[in-house]
DNA sequence: TTGTAAGCGTTATCAG
DNA sequence: CTGATAACGCTTACAA
């Protein structure tokens, strides 16, 4: 089925058949209605490669998934999806390596699939430094801030990390807690992870509160394994600590599994703080006390901008979506 | 940067050029050397959408995920992403509402990005039978059976669901439990709450415990949120049941918080056995116990199937994928 | 071994 | 308003 037979079905020239599937001006309603109606009749639709090959023009929209045993990030896609799923683009979907380099990975796919525009979660700045400049098309960083960096195509829909974390560690220490343990990614290569930990000890600084990296923080991937780990690691050391912020959901899971596994219970020996306001958080027992953002948000931002640079060739902006603290079970009020 | 660019750049003619892109045989090495060295000194990439248009054959796989709020599916579709994503084929993952109609959805993607095949999660027979006449490039059904249907082109990977929730109520049973709630999806409209329902109602008969529907299931999606409530609507009768199978994991979650929430312990009170094994279920307090279904092993059959079919022309098959009963510790021997 | 040229299904230009 | 026709970048007979 081409626009050939549809021409030839209904007597009218392959150009006219292309005007009318176009919506264009310029065609009588006569012959709207016949290829229409042809068209509906055979299910017809227009051969996408054909069409973008002969308008140089692609359609789809990129999505580099950067690590994938964080929760936030599988969330965010579903969310992503099916927001683009009902506009025009089709969505190519890549889940690269935490440790891989995700803009050498989108220059590469940009050279293959040249894709409208492309939505990268997580990532750091240094990569982007390094390689955004071979990328030209519209470019959403989603989680982390890319403001700094100086290109014109770059935008980045991220919460406020470092405030965050400060605000995370207010609310342990308003609950009365001083000897707080953290545990988080690893700070060289995780610009979140670096904005959250000096979060911490704004935070920290402002109580006046004692803290040593060595002895307070471990680090790991953002997972269950790499939370329960960092604790086991910090429990080793005996436990000093009347709680533990953990930067994302998932290490404070895995955190809280340590803990018990450990003898220890929450929140009543040791409270425990997440990031991130997964849904899990909600069911967990105990309850999660969280940083939440809100998935949707920052699905329905970065897409947004995207589609305006797309489209309407808007200038690419630094957005910040708001977070609130989650008073929840799992970090509870010291000596009550 | 056309193949014309690096014929003009080599002195070669595009067909040479071409045959050398293709690694094709019947060119000279000097011919081979000089293109390509020309094209790497120029990043150059074959225009896909030329390629395939000549080609007439395609190269993406389509992915349809029906229903968000599984993580199931976000596992799987992660597993899936990275074993396509070092493969030649580019994913178009798709995500439908849990209500929406998986086959039409694809028929209608088919027509549009004529994959070359295509991956199915979660789906019901029913629809399968009614549209997918109109499919014709390789099809793999994942977590639900299609060995009944009269395709030549549509394989399926699945656990045996029957059989598994048969052995998830026995392990119940073989820890003292007689009254056993259970909470799951819609019978009538997904195939795999209907077998697991049926695994139930096997294991019940065969150790003569009495069952009734109305008193003792309660449906909803598989959610966090759907579990909670399917289990508040079952203590909105009085507990009279020592333990709770849900269907998902995420239920099962959601049926312990609302255990909880209504003043009742997990498993001291109350055991809960989940199904599907998510990593969650490892960290959760207390642990889940549950049925677990690889999600490497499904993802990776599924991935093996459909490549097969697509590259060596494969005939479908239906296959089985083991699964473990979990003892954990939200499920407790009774009077113990 | 290499070059030439005819399309693949569309859209866009230009004459009618 | 409509119809020819030339591209778009590539592969592949076929000819040399």
């Amino acid at each position: 089925m081409t626009i050939k037979d549809l021409s030839a079905q209904t007597g009218y020239s392959v150009g006219t058949v292309s005007r009318v599937l176009n919506n264009q001006p310029n065609v009588s309603q006569k012959a709207r209605q016949a290829v229409l109606a042809a068209a509906e009749a055979s299910g017809f639709q227009l051969n996408t490669m054909a069409k973008q090959l002969r308008q140089q023009r692609p359609t789809s929209i990129l999505v580099v998934v950067k690590g994938t045993s964080n929760e936030l990030f599988g969330s965010l896609v579903e969310s992503i999806g099916s927001l683009v799923t009902r506009s025009p683009y089709p969505l190519i979907v890549d889940y690269i390596d935490e440790d891989d380099n995700e803009v050498r990975q989108a220059v590469q796919l940009c050279r293959e699939k040249k894709p409208l525009g492309i939505l990268i979660l997580g990532g750091n700045k240094r990569n982007f430094a390094a390689d955004f400049h071979n990328i030209h098309q519209p470019c959403v960083l989603v989680t982390n801030d890319a403001s700094g960096l100086p290109f014109a195509n770059l935008s980045s829909v991220t919460t406020d990390d470092r405030l965050a974390a400060a605000q995370a560690i207010e609310h342990l220490v308003s609950l009365g807690h001083r000897r707080i343990a953290v545990v988080g990614g690893d700070q060289s290569v995780s610009d979140t992870s670096r904005l959250r930990y000096e979060g911490c000890l704004d935070a920290f600084a402002r109580y006046g509160i004692a803290f040593d990296e060595a002895r307070d923080y471990r680090a790991g991937r953002y997972s269950y394994a790499h939370g329960y780990r960092a604790t086991q690691a910090l429990l080793a050391q005996g436990q000093a600590f009347t709680a533990i912020f953990a930067m994302a959901d998932v290490m404070a899971i895995g955190a809280i599994r340590a803990l018990k596994d450990h003898g220890l219970r929450v929140p009543e020996d040791v409270s425990v703080m997440g990031f991130d306001g997964l849904n899990i958080g909600e069911y967990f027992v105990p309850k999660l006390a969280t940083i939440s953002q809100s998935v949707e948000d920052l699905a329905a931002r970065s897409v947004e901008i995207l589609r305006d640079c797309i489209e309407s060739g808007g200038k690419a902006r630094h957005e910040t979506v708001p977070f609130a603290v989650e008073w929840k079970e799992s970090a509870r009020c010291l000596g009550s």
